[in-house]
DNA sequence: CGGTCATGTGACTGGCTGGTCATATTGAAA
DNA sequence: TTTCAATATGACCAGCCAGTCACATGACCG
């Protein structure tokens, strides 16, 4: 956790100083992000940050939760119908996940990172990956409960499968359709029918593969 | 190119040099991989390395390359059936990359480390990731000629999905049944009912979504 | 004014890195 | 035995890094 003297900044400088350690975090890898950079570009002394956080992990574990809190609230503010079935759900998802990757390019590819490993501290590593499994063990076991999802499908490779799919879909899209993203609406890429058709094919593969019908 | 003085060494202490990078970059990946490190372990003096290679990175793309050629070698040596389906052939092809996984794990890992990225010069990333691309793209448009992918799936998507799939399918397996490797047989993984049961799954899902049956 | 407490500072430490280079060793040919 | 090119060596360099610490600044309080 950041010390005390972190919260006592004054708002300004201390969201400058949040938004060029996540420029940093976000362009580098864990043991290339540079402290020594940060405190340049910031302008303020190597001995400042260190009275603001206990080290580099310090500072590293609360930008990743600040990811998790912005993208929980991102989700919680376009909450899905709650009828949904347990693809469309799916589909919700990662269509969201798109989203935020779009509003919040630099918290995702700090997630990203963090998810996909790569030399970062190991703790955090293994609980960031966990918790992704974790997630999407649920998500298939409620699909099977609900009989979204065959039952004979195993539990554990279906999550699996929807993880390092959706993980690196985002991805893939925005490297494909370049030419949607920017556009000042987040909301674009989807508007388009290459992208939604390029999506629902994704999922009608895994519906027709995984579900009962 | 290492130079032709690392050509000139004696086999022993050649290969010894290989074995002790093959370590050091399987471990690490490329950033933290430390030549002072491995001349340290190799018992050979700093500057006797540069009259080996040019730097760093031409031992990095040395080992690649040494990777390639193995796996290459691996696969010839188990040809597939060339009668065989556009799916049977991904099985194969993804229960032959494990067994490589099982025989030769610091070749696969510093591979992996490649497609995957991180930490390491961007050219040769791209060269690694895109190699993998359209290899798997290439699978797919034959997939679709033979008639064993329906022709309306986005070939570049599909290709996306086998390629995500199975870079991360055997580190999964090797992951959820450790109790079936170290036998020293390396085929012993495929013998155990429950990775065959799994392997199946998998193909079944994407045969069922994107075959024509 | 003096005191006290939080905050700011940057030179410094110790440790690592990839890479260089003048020098030493080797071994074979002449 | 002399010579000469190939090879081996490790001290050394410049450049990073995370983290520390003795000290300076500033603000509020009596």
């Amino acid at each position: 956790m950041p010390k005390e003297t972190f919260f006592n900044l004054p708002e300004a400088k201390r969201q400058r100083l949040i938004d060029l350690a996540l420029a940093e975090f976000a362009e580098n890898d864990y043991d290339t992000a540079s402290i020594s950079r940060l405190v340049a570009q910031a302008g303020i002394a190597k001995g400042s940050f260190y009275q603001y956080f206990e080290n580099k992990e310090d500072l590293y574990t609360y930008l990743l939760a600040l990811g998790a809190e912005a993208k929980a609230q991102f989700l919680g503010s376009n909450p899905p119908d709650p009828a949904m079935g347990t693809f469309a759900y799916i589909r919700w998802l990662s269509a969201a996940g798109i989203q935020f990757e779009l509003a919040r390019p630099q918290l995702s590819q700090i997630g990203y990172r963090a998810v996909r490993g790569g030399a970062l501290p190991a703790a955090l590593q293994e609980q960031a990956r966990t918790g992704a499994a974790v997630f999407f063990r649920q998500l298939v076991e409620q699909g099977q409960a609900r009989g979204d999802i065959a039952p004979e499908i195993d539990a554990d490779l279906a999550a699996f499968l929807f993880n390092v799919i959706f993980t690196e879909l985002g991805g893939y899209l925005l490297n494909r359709l370049p030419d949607e993203v920017g556009k000042d609406d987040g909301r674009s890429l989807f508007e388009t029918p290459e992208a939604a058709r390029l999506f629902d094919q994704v999922l009608h593969i895994l519906e027709a593969g995984m579900g009962t019908t």
